[in-house]
RNA sequence: GCCCCCAUCGUCUAGUGGACUAGGACGCAGCCCUUUCAAGGCUACGACCGGGGUUCGAAUCCCCGUGGGGGCACCA
């Protein structure tokens, strides 16, 4: 893959990124990261780490890349300049570019005095390209500034192949004389990308969509070079949520309100995980059947470039979440433990590890992000929990009866020396059923007694964590609160 | 304005001329399970953009519309 450091890495470049590992693994190709840094006055400071820790946290890092060296390095374009420079000259020798001394402000006249004359297209007037190829040299030599210039025939149609659109034609008097190499010495991103996945020996060019207008120019810049063509996949580009429009910066701010973000560097933070974001991003564009819930090895075995789709996509927030949750449920319990716990210490509580492989079993299928964990169990590790006290009455009681109901509770539990959820739940039953209340009243009452919640694990199993003497303190607790707002009317 | 791409449930998609009464997933609604919330199970709702062809037969092939998207830089 070939990202461009030039801003946040985000869901479509990691797509991109997935597909090219997958096809790598698949049939046993290197998955290399190039980094197509040749635009100085965008270069973004960051994104190069930003790149390289997204796709570390993905699982897929790259076999070859500037980090990790290679048999075709250098991966940075900006530390192969003269390669470029040599590749440009070839193509002015061969007669298939030109160089071209216009300035940025001849050329920026040319296009006003076009646009007046509302010409279809806008495009180089060809001054240069009629100069004389030694007259040109000369001016070359003469340390004159220049760009070169992709000489594109005038007549004639370029019949450009993509493995998933078949054969695009498109007629060359639509095409210009595009600027491959700058006035600075460095290549454009047509003559960059084309010298690199030759000398890099790509394969297959997975890109978006929006490659697609310059893909005759550079089906034309292979053929003048006389190279073999990859082959060529354009992949749909992704759509907000609204499938209005391509995803935006503006966008990403509204994602960001409710959880969700576009860039891969913040899901981590957002509780997601590799897996399910994987799974999420696997699934645009490309067509799965039946069993869309894959590991990177299931999708490695199951991946294929014939079964990839070419319509736009619009991403969608709640499927992430849906997977999410399914691959957080699919966690050994030390796995998802592991990974909640670093919540618990960021949130400053004592969280022991022994009571966490006892309480990730309780709330797995509870989370739908990691950081969930939070509010579905916190209250282990708190030394007390302050419930509102109009919790503590249960539904069609009031402050006296929830007193009574707690006092019962506290009654049966404390004559109680094993708290285990066998142990407690029996007697509580029996007491529920002899009483003529119903579970929720009673449960609910215990409930956020003793987690300070009214959602919350199942109950029982909880108080065994939670342990006697606490449980116990955090009962009387909540008596006390009760009464006290019995005593206030 | 010009060029290019795309077109099946609200969304992601399966479908490659007859197996289509168009399948799956998310979401949504209902039911079951249930101490809360989930998870899980079951059920419902829900689509071939329109018009012409081709063919015995079209979601599938062709053409034209329409709609959506992308691109028109010494950016990638």
């Amino acid at each position: 893959m070939a990202p461009s450091p030039t801003g946040r890495f985000h869901l479509g470049s990691a797509r991109t990124a997935l597909f090219d590992y997958l096809l790598a693994r698949k049939t046993g190709g290197q998955f290399i990261l190039r980094l197509e840094d040749t635009d100085q006055k965008r270069f973004v400071e960051g994104s190069e780490e930003e790149i390289m820790r997204s796709l570390d946290w993905l699982g897929i890092t790259p076999d070859e890349s500037p980090l990790h060296g290679g048999t075709f390095g250098p991966y940075r374009q900006t530390e192969r300049r003269d390669l470029y420079q040599q590749r440009a000259n070839e193509l002015v020798q061969k007669g298939s570019a030109y160089p071209c001394f216009c300035s940025p402000e001849r050329l920026d006249q040319s296009r006003k005095e076009q646009e007046s004359r509302k010409v279809d297209r806008v495009r180089y007037d060809g001054l240069c390209r009629a100069l004389d190829p030694s007259d040109a040299a000369k001016r070359v030599a003469s340390g004159e500034k220049y760009v070169i210039r992709f000489k594109m025939s005038h007549e004639g149609a370029t019949t450009a192949h993509d493995h998933l659109r078949g054969d695009i034609v498109t007629e060359n008097k639509y095409l210009d004389d595009t600027v491959i190499l700058k006035s600075d010495g460095l290549p454009t991103y047509h003559l960059a990308a084309m010298v690199d996945d030759h000398e890099m020996e790509i394969t297959h060019v997975l890109r978006g969509s929006e490659w697609l207008p310059s893909f005759p120019l550079h089906v034309n810049i292979v053929r003048a070079f006389g190279w073999d063509e990859p082959v060529w996949i354009h992949l749909s580009i992704f759509l907000k949520p609204s499938g209005k429009g391509k995803m935006s910066k503006r966008e990403s701010a509204e994602a960001m309100k409710d959880g969700h973000s576009i860039f891969v560097d913040d899901f981590k933070g957002l509780g997601y995980t590799p897996e399910g974001v994987l799974n999420w991003i696997a699934l645009m564009g490309w067509g799965v059947a039946e069993d869309d819930v894959m590991s990177l090895d299931e999708m490695i075995q199951r991946f294929s470039i014939d079964t990839l789709t070419p319509s736009p996509a619009a991403i969608n927030f709640q499927k992430l979440d849906h997977f999410n949750g399914t691959h957080i449920r699919l966690l050994t319990t030390e796995d998802l433990s592991a990974r909640i716990k670093p919540y618990f210490v960021a949130a400053g509580l004592p969280v022991e590890d022994e009571a966490l492989m006892k309480i990730t079993p309780l709330i797995r299928e509870r989370l739908v992000t990691l950081d969930d964990c939070l509010a579905f169990a916190s209250f282990f590790f708190k030394e007390d929990v302050s419930p509102n006290p109009d919790e503590l009455i249960a539904k069609g009681l009031d402050a006296k009866q929830s007193a009574e109901i707690a006092k019962k509770c506290l009654e049966i539990l404390s004559a109680l020396s094993d708290i285990s959820h066998q142990v407690t739940e029996p007697p509580m039953r029996a007491y529920v059923e002899s009483a003529g209340l119903n579970a929720n009243q009673v449960f609910g009452i215990l409930r956020v007694a003793v987690t300070g919640q009214k959602v919350s694990p199942p109950l029982f199993e909880s108080m065994e964590i939670i342990g006697r003497e606490k449980v116990l303190s955090r009962l009387r607790n909540a008596i006390t609160s009760l009464e006290n707002m019995n005593m206030s009317p």
